[in-house]
DNA sequence: GTCTATAAGGTGATAGAC
DNA sequence: GTCTATCACCTTATAGAC
């Protein structure tokens, strides 16, 4: 019975934390937060995890795991190549939009301290490699205009992670939406428009062979 | 001589605070470290600002406007359209380039305490709608593909800054580069690729009327 | 395992001499 | 205007009762 409460209590303080971590990130985070929001003591944070140094590792590996998810796989399926954009573009537009804040957590704590937190990224491995010969392989055909493999993957990420990311941002500057609804529906549109916007661009025009 | 002591202690304080924040944030910036990095002492930055806050404010106002560069200008001149775009590419990348923290400090404080600084946004006025008018134009013309002017502009601008931003990100998943040279190199490619990949989308195929 | 109370250290801010 | 010394508060972390 013990060892029950014990996982259960150690999964909500991971869980609180990594909402406030994620959302504060590491400097802005505290303790009591993440207490309140487990429902439980501050000293039993350190009970369980000595420090804010160490849940914070704990927190960071976990929410790289989830952040370089599984969707990468759809390029792995026979489908058609401009499909399996559209399926990424759907998906992972999908994902981000559910953890808003989770790229941006990356990337600003990854910037702080990229020393010590690139051991803490040694246990994450990324399968990408057989994306890049996938698209390799349809410039090699001639479906697709020829670019770099790396160069196209990274403005896909680029059109779907951050207009979600920017969303203050460009919110504030080009929409004063008060209720955010508008951006709602922008980045609903995106869903199909990135894709085709994506596909315009590498897809051969007629006079092309 | 007092005054022009005045004023250059306080540009450097300025500076310096601009620098620290930027690069950890409000949260994780500390008072001692700005005074170091301004080469004086703790309590002359309350001396000049009060607070912490009040710096923040002064800095963070300063920032946005650098960050909202005339650049847009660009596009109010009478060239062609794809060259506004080339061009537009070209010099923010630079200026990205050059202040690679900027955006995403922009975005980490925006979304942490939107209510708090809007209205430090309040004196920033931001041109834009004649961009929107003018991309509004070209499509009416039928020089391009039908598209929102305010998602090609998202596109544009994502396609500028997310990779200089994620830096971090990308280089520890995909490149492994200890160094950073073949980061450096991906982004220069860029200042022509990101134009093409825009460009490429929005052109019309030949059949298209 | 979980709590209350408290220690230990850091950080923003002020007082006061020069 | 600029400095040193110090305060007051906040936050992480620990001690000890239950």
């Amino acid at each position: 019975m013990k060892a029950k409460k014990d996982i259960n209590t150690e999964e909500k303080i991971i869980e609180a934390a990594k909402k406030v971590f994620v959302r504060h990130g590491m400097a802005g985070a505290r303790m009591q937060r993440i207490a309140d929001e487990a429902g439980i003591n501050k000293a039993l944070l350190h009970y369980y995890f000595r420090s804010k140094e160490k849940l914070f590792a704990i927190v960071f590996q976990k929410v790289i795991k989830e952040a370089i998810p599984q969707i990468v796989r759809i390029f792995d399926t026979d489908m058609h190549f401009f499909d399996k954009i559209r399926m990424f573009v759907r998906e992972y537009l999908e994902f981000i939009n559910k953890n808003p804040y989770l790229p941006m957590f990356i990337i600003h704590e990854l910037a702080s301290r990229p020393e010590h937190l690139k051991e803490l990224l040694k246990t994450v491995e990324v399968d990408k490699d057989f994306i890049f010969e996938d698209i390799q392989r349809e410039v090699d055909k001639g479906t697709i205009r020829p670019i770099e493999p790396m160069q196209l993957m990274v403005n896909i990420i680029s059109l779907c992670i951050f207009p979600v990311v920017a969303k203050p941002m460009i919110n504030e500057f080009f929409i004063h939406d008060e209720k955010g609804d508008l951006y709602a529906q922008f980045l609903e549109e995106r869903k199909e428009l990135v894709a085709d916007f994506v596909i315009n661009s590498i897809k051969k025009s007629e006079s092309e062979s």
